[in-house]
DNA sequence: TATTGTTATACTCTATAACTATA
DNA sequence: TATAGTTATAGAGTATAACAATA
């Protein structure tokens, strides 16, 4: 499918005539520069099925640990309790999950995938899958297995982590 | 420099006992999960300086880039034109730049750094600096071309873009 | 007609703080 | 006291659409 010429991705890669500067020699700044190609390419595909990437990795997680309280999927997700309500009301509104009372913990809510929601999650699956192999078609299966690997180590450590200590 | 015990991260790379399913196949959700963890020490570190990850890239292409215009540092940063307003009223707002009018073109503004501005983002590349040989810490130097390699093949070819074309 | 920038508006994502109910 | 979730509020960041001025 060739994506119509008078369309023009708003990210270029790099704008002619431009200096980047430090930005260049930063791995943080490629890898955001990566990302936003991503997410472009994410969006055109995934948005027609209401899909964010943030609600496909709800629904996958919901899914694959039926009855996941709220609470943990937030911080499966790295976000604030706050956060995952919206989230998950948005889901629920949606029909594509439900929530229900934990006989153990009368605070909890067990979230569940719905028949609706389960379909829906297949067709993004699909989609998501081909999108995945789209962005890294220039890469080898062993390169995509490197980058994959190299992702996971990036991050602080946790003995050196944070320019200001907190309180 | 140790982080206080009592304040957690609030994303953790794994939660125990949780099924990630098709997410940890998906090279693009390895972005995010690393995009996350970096976003959480730059935040740390330049929060400090008043300074955002699109503010310091906007700071640093200005800088490099004296005279710029919105509509160029827009395409660069991959931003919408109305998201450029905002963003350089920010950096307006806090005097760190100027817009001064084009000669040529009256309808275009111009953007410098003021010298305020750059005091701030000479104190900001310090702290990025550092911030990025921390996150990348665990990299070795070949690693680290590596990585930026692949990242740069990222991202959706021309021909074979998109799931559903646009009209 | 096309481009630059602005305004108005809205949605997503995220946060903090104060709150209720429960453990 | 601590935890699970909610609500209220706020602030980035991003978008689209309609607009004015200019090219």
């Amino acid at each position: 499918m060739t994506r119509s010429a008078s369309i023009p991705k708003r990210f270029e890669r790099r704008v002619p005539g431009v200096r980047y500067g430090l930005l260049d020699r930063l791995v943080g700044y490629h890898l955001r520069r990566a990302q936003i190609a991503i997410y472009e390419d994410f969006e055109a595909a995934l948005g027609p099925l209401d899909m964010t990437p943030q609600r496909f990795a709800a629904m996958v997680v919901i899914s694959a640990n039926d009855g996941i309280a709220q609470g943990r999927l937030g911080r499966v997700l790295g976000i604030a309790r706050s956060g995952v309500v919206q989230l998950v009301h948005g889901l629920q509104s949606r029909g594509w999950v439900t929530r229900d009372a934990d006989g153990d913990d009368a605070r909890a809510w067990l979230l569940s995938v719905t028949d609706e929601g389960a379909a829906r999650l297949a067709a993004a699956r699909r989609l998501v899958s081909a999108h995945d192999r789209r962005i890294s078609q220039r890469l080898s299966a062993e390169e995509r297995r490197v980058l994959v690997t190299l992702l996971e180590r990036l991050g602080a450590d946790e003995s050196t982590e944070g320019g200001t200590p907190r309180p």
